[in-house]
DNA sequence: ATAAAAAAATGATAAATATCATATTTTGTT
DNA sequence: AACAAAATATGATATTTATCATTTTTTTAT
C-alpha cells in the first residue's frame, strides 16, 4: 500500500523535511513502496544504486564484507532514515549491504529526482549533507572506539547504544532482534567471546537475559565500563 | 606571502573546482593566508569554526581523545584537501584536532562565504559533498580493518597506505615524519607492539628503517600480508 | 505442537597483544 | 659537535582474546 509523500509519518525525519509540497508531490509520483522481509537484502556491496531508499518502517543492518569472509557491520538503520544517498550523491557503486533485521517497508526515490533536488533546492542539499557529515562523525567516532577500547569496553558501549536507538519492548528488553554473532560483528569479536561476557555482564548483574533478547538493569556501571574504569 | 585563488596550485584538488573565476576572486578577497609550524595545532576538538581551511602544502593529521586518555588518528591528509567543512556544513563545533606533521601554508575561507557558494552553487555543493562522501567510504573501510584485522594486518596495510598517498623521498623511504607513537595512535595498538612488528617486517625483508624512517621493501608481501595470508 | 536446525553457552587451550622495566639509539637544540 | 631529551628497541611477564570442541537451549519451519 503506497502512501502520499505529503502525509508521510517520517516526512521530518531526513532531508525531506526541506522539500516543498509541489516537489514533494513529484516525488510521489516517481516513487516506488517495497516490502522486505526479515533477512532479505535490500542491495548488496557493489551494485549501482538506481535511487535512494526512504525507510519507512522496520531496522536494517549495513554490512561490508572483510577480506576474511566476516561481515562487519558498520552501522544499524531505523524508520525515517535514507539508505543509498552516499551512492547516488558519488554516482558509484555501493560499498555496503543492507540486510533487513526485521520486515521494512521502503520507499525507492529515482535517482535523478534527488540529483534535480540537490542541485536546484539549497536547503534539501544543505540538509541531506548535514546528515551525511552526522554519519562521518558516527564513523569517526566508531573507528576511536575500536581502535582504543577493548571487546568488553565496546560491548558495554554497544549495549547501551542499541537500548538508545531501538528503544525498549514492553518487558523493558532492547527492542531489536540480533544475534550473538550479529553483536560481536558489529564489534569485532569472536561470538564466543560476546557470549562470555553477556554472561558476565548478566552474573554481575549489570544487564538480564531471556533468549535472545537484552535488558539492561545497570545502565550507569555499564556506562562506566564503557569508558574504561 | 598570498597567492590569488585563481592560480593557486591546489585549485583543482577540491571542490574549488567548479567554482567560476568571479565567484573565486570574492572568495580570494576574503580569505587569510596562514602558516604553522611542524607539531602545532592549527585547532582542537570542541572548537566552533568560522571558517573552511584550504591545504597549500605540507601534511597533518586528524585526532580524537579517546576516554582513555590516548589520542586516536582518525586520518591524514595532505595537499590540496579541504579541512573543517564537516564542522561548517553541520554549524557544529569541530570533533576532531589538527596537528601539523611538517610546516603548512593554509588557507582560511570565512564560514559565510562557502555556504553562500555551497547554496547558490549546484556543481560545488555536489563536489564537496562527493568528497564528504569519498571520506565516509574511507572511514567506513577503516572500521571493518579495526575491526577484523589483526595488528600485523592493519600495520602492513598502514604502511602501504603511507607509502600510497605520501610517496617517497629521494632514498625511497616513506616522505612522511612519523613517530612509533603516531603509527600506534593510527593503527589502535601499544607503541611497543608497532616496534616490535616493525623488527619483525625488517627481519622478514618486508621493509628496511634508517632511524624513523621506513622503506617499503616487498609491497606485494605486505599487501598479502595486510589481506590476512 | 513438534522436530530439525540454528544459536547460545561453556570449558580447555592457544595465540595475540599489552604492560612494565630497562638499555640503547636517534633526534632536536644549542 | 655535543648534549639532553625523546624515541626506539627488546626482554619478561600478564592479560586479553581467539579457537576448537562439546553440550544445552532457543528458534524456526512444518
Amino acid at each position: 500500500m503506497s502512501v502520499n509523500c505529503d502525509h508521510c509519518v517520517i516526512r521530518d525525519l531526513n532531508a525531506f523535511n526541506s522539500v516543498s509540497t509541489e516537489d514533494l508531490s513529484n516525488i510521489n509520483k516517481h516513487k516506488k513502496s517495497i516490502h522486505i522481509k526479515k533477512g532479505e537484502i535490500l542491495f548488496e556491496e557493489g551494485t549501482a544504486l538506481k535511487g535512494v531508499y526512504c525507510l519507512r518502517s522496520g531496522k536494517c543492518k549495513l554490512t561490508k564484507l572483510a577480506p576474511n569472509g566476516r561481515e562487519q557491520i558498520v552501522r544499524f538503520i531505523k524508520k525515517g532514515e535514507l539508505i543509498g544517498h552516499r551512492s547516488v550523491i558519488s554516482d558509484s557503486v555501493t560499498h555496503l549491504t543492507i540486510t533487513a533485521l526485521e520486515d521494512m517497508d521502503v520507499c525507492f526515490v529515482p535517482k535523478s529526482e534527488i540529483l534535480e533536488l540537490f542541485k536546484k533546492n539549497g536547503d534539501f542539499s544543505l540538509s541531506l549533507t548535514k546528515s551525511i557529515c552526522a554519519d562521518l562523525d558516527e564513523a569517526n567516532n566508531s573507528i576511536a572506539n575500536m581502535a582504543q577500547k577493548n571487546v568488553k569496553e565496546r560491548l558495554a558501549e554497544s549495549l547501551l547504544f542499541f537500548d538508545r536507538i531501538f528503544g525498549k519492548d514492553s518487558e523493558g528488553y532492547i527492542s531489536v532482534n540480533l544475534t550473538r554473532e550479529e553483536i560481536a560483528n558489529a564489534i569485532g569479536t569472536a561470538t564466543e567471546s560476546t557470549i562470555r561476557l553477556l554472561s558476565e555482564f548478566k552474573k554481575d548483574g549489570y544487564i538480564s537475559l531471556s533468549g535472545r533478547r537484552i535488558k539492561i538493569e545497570d545502565p550507569v556501571k555499564l556506562q562506566h565500563l564503557a569508558e574504561g574504569y
